[in-house]
DNA sequence: AAACAACATCAGAAAATCAGAGGTATCGAT
DNA sequence: ATCGATACCTCTGATTTTCTGATGTTGTTT
């Protein structure tokens, strides 16, 4: 590897000046510099690339251009990777994969998207849906661009923006006695029968939440899945404890569910965008960008259940 | 051009093995500098391509997977730029390029390379016909490969081999009376019109020689080539005297001229074959040593007058 | 012949690179 | 829970490479 780029780069450049003093100018380097290199580069190939003539400059024979052809060729291709490289971390281009650990997450990302990607942009999305331990792993090792976690059950090592804390609520049939209050309280709800989230950071999560306040009914139900619970709630089988709320009333079932605040003080969770923040790529910083900015207005579109 | 080949190399190694301490094995380096180039590559491109795992070796997420299929391509152009340049100098194929100042050229060059290039090597020939001084301009500024030239006009960067000494002989008509002789001397010439090669080197050398002898006949003719020279002779026109001949005694005018000895001990021209011998190329070299065995063989087709 | 232009060479300085030691995090087995 | 193995990180000093600037040489021009 004695051939460097380097040295590439000054033997083209005299070539093209067919002069070294000048070439020495151009790159702001001694002549010595460039004549050495020129050596380096016959050396490599041990011929005689370039003819020196004192008080006229060099002149390269026909081996010396072509390999000067060769070099100009592989330096354009060495810039055109820096350039590429480069546009994979300007450009709005390539993949994004987000990992994601909030089931309501249809009800934002959407929107996310369109305020960060204008029309146009070949912006391939790549989205997963997975737990909190899988979105930190898959953050870690490359898999994902940014998640979407539950920033209470981070780990140290994951650099993440909290976007908002949400209480958590209480979701009821809309038929429920309850429903037709603007706030519950967790003892309203110590006689209600409770649909839980299953979900791994979640059920830690309720489980907390409900060892303070004395239960008195019984789980009525177990669901991994948002929208399971969302519509068993509907369904009437009991009450639920959620923190995010899809922008919907209507289930899957077609049946409608209302949401209500709780007025004790319980933890919030706060759910974080995490990413690599030392050399964030563009289209990742965007992202995390409209994530912030899409929490920081209020409204409906937050997700969350005001008190 | 922070980013190296080096430090390609070593990213790449780096990935492919998934596994620093490997890379380093493979490359002979210490594990420091493979950690090192992914830092550069990483640096340069300001993006996180690799994830670290203690324990677990690297792990290239997909902007460092495309940044080192890119890389992989430029180390291999970078390969296939190394190895055609050695090409350059190890095959017989590309192109020679030949200037010479030896009008009888034709009489031996096409033996000379049937001599060196077997049959299928797809060497593309340049041959040029030029004065003494364009041959030496010719190979010092690489617009020849080789040249054959006469030796006691060399300029002193000029490094050549020595291929045969030609003596001058004298070129009669086949009727002229002299050409019963089997030698001539300088004084039966004195008498005798002389048609003079008139060419750079050649006219100072006849000058030469006949400052030492008188002369009493006038010159009847100069002309500048060898064949127009012959063909002057062939027709009557006077005798001349010149270093070498060709393998036939037919001119172009289809008469026929007679080659004598002169008994006189004149200095004779040295024909040399001209080259880079710090670099030759493969072709070149082949080239220079064929000439040498040509002329080292005794016979008629080393085109010179023996006395 | 003198002035000038341009490359060559050399020594010392500056920079980059590397090896090796010591440290730390992770995983798996006991 | 502890221990050992693995594998990466960081730091330091040595080595190698590269660069500069001065000086020398050569060839051209006036």
């Amino acid at each position: 590897m004695a051939l460097t780029l380097k040295a590439m780069t000054y033997f083209t450049t005299a070539l093209r000046h067919g002069n070294i003093a000048k070439a020495a100018a151009e790159l702001n380097i001694a002549a010595s510099a460039i004549s050495a290199a020129i050596d380096q580069v016959e050396a490599e190939f041990d011929l005689t690339l370039v003819t020196r003539q004192r008080a006229r400059g060099i002149q390269a024979n026909a081996s010396g251009r072509a390999v000067a052809r060769k070099c100009i060729r592989l330096l354009d291709d060495y810039q055109s990777l820096l350039s590429e490289g480069g546009e994979l971390k300007q450009s709005l281009s390539g993949t994004l994969r987000i990992g994601y650990y909030a089931p309501i997450a249809p009800a934002f990302l959407p929107q996310i998207f369109d305020a960060f990607l204008p029309e146009g942009t070949n912006v391939t999305l790549e989205l997963e849906e997975c737990d909190n331990d899988q979105a930190q792993d898959g953050l870690m090792n490359g898999k994902y661009d940014a998640i979407l976690f539950v920033a209470e059950d981070a780990r140290p090592a994951i650099a993440y923006d909290p976007l908002i804390e949400a209480h958590p609520y209480c979701l009821l049939p809309v038929a429920h006695p309850l429903a037709r209050q603007s706030v519950v309280s967790m003892a309203d709800l110590a006689q209600e029968p409770l649909v839980v989230l299953n979900r791994p950071v979640a059920a830690a999560y309720y489980d907390g939440l409900f060892r303070t306040g004395a239960r008195d009914a019984p789980v009525a139900a177990y669901a991994t899945s948002t929208e399971m619970v969302r519509s068993l709630v509907a369904a009437g089988r009991g009450c639920a404890i959620l923190n995010m709320c899809p922008r919907t009333s209507e289930t899957y079932s077609g049946e409608k569910v209302v949401a209500r605040p709780i007025s004790d003080d319980l933890a919030p969770l706060t759910l974080a965008v995490g990413y690599d923040k030392t050399r964030p790529r563009r289209s990742v910083q965007d992202f995390v960008n409209a994530c912030r900015s899409h929490f920081a207005k209020s409204g409906p579109a937050r997700c969350v259940v005001g008190r």
